[in-house]
DNA sequence: CGGTATCCAGAGTGATACTG
DNA sequence: CAGTATCACTCTGGATACCG
């Protein structure tokens, strides 16, 4: 499969495939809560900790969406405090490989972006 | 290097790198955009030809955030009317791999997720 | 402990009209 | 042709307070 053909995937459906996941993941937490729960499944206080700055009810909201799309399990358990785990369906995980490599291509090319919008804001409005 | 470690990547600075690559591509046009342009070195109004929904001025501003970010290239040339082209970048290229894998999982999973959101919609809201 | 409910500020998006 | 300018609307995310 060539790289054209491979390309045509993203636009593929009018891109509504690639549409719906980076709605799921675009946004600022998701990424990172499932990165989180890779490790390890995770009860919420612990996983509020380990994401820092995410407030309860990010959190709350990210593992609800993640839920309902079946990447997340939960698990309540009938105690007094409660405790509620959760852990990575085997869906979940899967998304972990293309997400790492979205994350290497960021990692790497951090620094020529930085370059060139210094480029790009130097340059006179007029020459834009 | 182990899944487990290639995970903290995206965790990696707090997840920094990987936000701001998907502050970039996690809108509504910037992945069509991109897709598009890996064909060819086109101009403005084929591209918003090709980009169905698009309108005048989203395409505009994403074409600038791609440019300030060095992933897309812009030519003008000085005639009447005014002609204008752009192209994908060296880096730009090197997007396309990442974000491919990223649709061939969407594609894939799609089925799943909505599976999955059918059975979370139809449990009783006092089993969540 | 693990959530909900409410309110608010800001960003992303779109329609429309105008311009070099 | 390839933009800019303006306005309106929606959606996200954050702060805070309360609940089983």
């Amino acid at each position: 499969m060539s790289q054209y053909e491979r390309a045509c995937l993203i636009r593929g459906d009018g891109g509504r495939a690639i549409r719906r996941l980076l709605e799921r993941i675009g946004n600022k937490w998701t990424l990172l809560v499932v990165a989180t729960l890779h490790e390890q499944r995770m009860r919420f206080s612990e996983l509020q900790q380990r994401v820092p700055g995410i407030s309860q009810r990010m959190l709350t909201l990210t593992l609800q969406h993640l839920e309902r799309d079946g990447l997340v399990s939960r698990t309540a358990y009938a105690e007094v405090p409660p405790r509620v785990e959760y852990e990575l369906t085997d869906v979940g995980c899967t998304l972990i490989d293309p997400a790492v490599r979205l994350a290497e291509w960021a990692v790497e090319h951090n620094p020529d972006i930085d370059r060139s919008q210094q480029l790009y804001d130097a340059r006179k409005p007029s020459d834009r």
